[in-house]
DNA sequence: GCTTGTACTTGAAACGCATCAAAGGGGCCG
DNA sequence: CGGCCCCTTTGATGCGTTTCAAGTACAAGC
């Protein structure tokens, strides 16, 4: 159970203690056979480098820190998907902190990562970045997803807003007359996206809109019982397109139509927002919205590399991706087209798995919109 | 940009190195005056400790590690949101890595968490264990997920087989004559499933039952083309019961029997495995058995606190999570209820949300099956 | 006033490793 | 045979902490 050291395979070996460390990190300064000698050596001691001690003598882990507010959402897995496959490009590895929804552990982890040398940071805050300001004084390269910061720093968006238009524009030419959108804009993302699709419509101001707030968590539930009270009120006061803020919202409300005998899309159309796969994996697809989440991931990390090699972060640096956004283009449920279609979201559910090896993938897909 | 260590700390307070150390690790034994004066000093300078240098020094990090083979299971996050709860409970962090389903990079992440002197580690192998004996060896605590270990060591699994013979039971209590299964038994897990099912079928010489592999990947897209195909049967060789061994296969399934124009649940009953929320988030909820990964985790960080205070593991130990699985209730579309119940699903996201916050809530859907 | 005890504080040693200047060994040329 | 250079190996040094035996200051008791 005693742990075993490098001088103990030095030892075991009849080399130095040096040799053995360049052993592991500069293979090629020795000669082949010693090289050979050392790691059987190793391999039969079982030795197992000291990680902290490495860190301490040489300086850097070459590994990256995640900090998630949950788990749970399909979008943070985009983003840490994306981010963990173009970190390992640069021969990094990631680190995935959970901080389950609470500010205090968001803080403890970011601290913690801060604190093990790791070579960058990220977050997708769950707030606003109030507690920039200190951290922004760390020798850490720090950047944040998924979030607009105000202050001095670098962050990689996704431009919700434009998301927001996309969908209205989309609605305005399906012909929408009466466009209700469904959720609370309980988050900074949430709120650009009605932003977006306000100022979309104030092109159009004979299009009726109206928003209905659905509770606090924007749940299935939330939709649902929207979905029902929209699908209770008189035909000439039904809208004919929902927009729900949430995909998940979205699928609570085609629940609750569908249900009330209303058919969808051809009495009321339905839109989401957050490209869930989830949401599509449902025997109804649905149209939606999404923010490249992987794409997020990735840049955030191609900034982190952008600061490491420069040494010095000279300024700051903000990148916006998606404002092209990609919606999923299987619009079955809502569109007019014919059953046949129905398999489509299958073979899209593929090729968004492909996408998070690849990144061509995705950016074909982002095409699709343009 | 200069890293301010404890040092620094200590000269700008005017107190020596080791009273910063104690500030932060011994409050307790310090003048209040004193630890305040550090406290403030600390905050001032910004100063965060080295973990490395840290662990380095005082041997431990109170933290634990947990290596997933992917991160968009929902299978694997339950897991991962149950250890890191239990986690916090005793005061430690979780940091997860993910192995991108690809064994080099499990085996990386496993020995880099040794390697950092976490005080246990978790896996969600991806494969049989063949790497265990020598894993075994290691001086961190180790516990396998998810998986039946043949070796010694500590494992906390599902009880695969009984979710398959819960599933077939189902299937019996509804009358069915002729069950299909679909998919390919890929993973032991799966094939634990169908073996239960055979199990439980053997009572039961005239039902016939047939299992249809789906192809490799056991993706939506599959369980569509088999239900297609199944659609496509004279009507007197069609299964009415089909079991998805996975739910997304099922939810492929249900799509194309209800493309087909065949009803379900009147003609056809389909359930799955897997208690895969987005299965249910769609709008035709599903019949599933749910393997409490919430519980895995938990339990397997349990196991790990244990061999942390026993300090030697005197012996293997296995827990056996789920025999009495927990099926979710809300069997909608593969029941003959009304509408109305529709929306059960949705209440059921819920609460199983909270679950995630409250092992209570667990426990009580546990019972809901027994 | 001296001793004993208490409550804090100090600083040197060690943690396991990477680094790097210096030493060693061998081949080649003169 | 000696000198030089290049390739490989060596081992002392320091990374930022924690720990702990030893020290200091002060109060109480005699």
């Amino acid at each position: 159970m005693a742990k075993v050291k490098i001088s103990d395979v030095a030892r075991e070996a009849g080399v130095s203690l040096g040799t053995v460390s360049n052993a592991l990190n500069h293979p090629e300064k020795l000669r082949p056979e010693t090289l050979k000698l050392i790691n059987e050596t190793i391999s039969r001691l079982g030795y197992l480098p000291n990680q902290s001690a490495r860190q301490l003598a040489g300086g850097t882990t070459k590994s990256f820190g995640l900090v998630l507010p949950r788990l749970d959402h399909g979008f943070s897995l985009q983003i840490a998907s994306g981010a963990h496959n173009e970190a390992r490009k640069h021969g990094y590895d990631l680190l995935i902190a959970n901080a389950d929804n609470d500010d205090i552990l968001e803080d403890h982890y970011l601290r913690y990562f801060m604190g093990t040398q790791m070579s960058g940071v990220m977050v997708q805050p769950m707030a606003s970045p109030d507690w920039h300001p200190a951290m922004a004084k760390m020798p850490v390269p720090i950047v944040h997803l998924d979030i607009h910061c105000s202050e001095p720093g670098y962050y990689v968006a996704a431009d919700n807003e434009a998301q927001g238009r996309i969908i209205a524009e989309l609605a305005i030419a399906r012909g929408a007359r009466h466009i209700t959108v469904v959720g609370r804009a309980a988050f900074m993302q949430l709120t650009l996206r009605v932003l977006g699709i306000h100022k979309a419509l104030a092109l159009h101001p004979d299009i009726k809109i109206e928003v209905i707030d659905a509770g606090e968590w924007n749940t299935a539930a939330d939709g649902y019982s929207i979905g029902a009270q929209i699908a209770g009120r008189p035909a000439d006061e039904r809208p004919d397109f929902v927009v729900g803020l949430t995909d998940v919202l979205a699928s609570g409300v085609i629940s609750a139509l569908v249900d009330k005998g209303i058919s969808v899309p051809e009495q009321i159309r339905v839109a989401g927002c957050d490209g869930n796969p989830l949401a599509w994996s449902g025997s109804v697809p649905l149209t939606t919205v999404a923010p490249p989440g992987y794409e997020i991931g990735r840049k955030g990390v191609q900034l982190l590399m952008e600061q490491i090699e420069n040494k010095v972060p000279t300024k700051t640096k903000h990148i916006r991706v998606g404002s092209a956004a990609r919606p999923v283009t299987a619009v079955t449920a809502t569109e007019d087209i014919n059953r046949q279609e129905l398999v489509r979201p299958f073979l899209l559910e593929r090729a968004s798995t492909q996408a998070s090896n690849h990144a061509e993938a995705t950016a074909i897909n982002l095409g699709a919109y343009l």
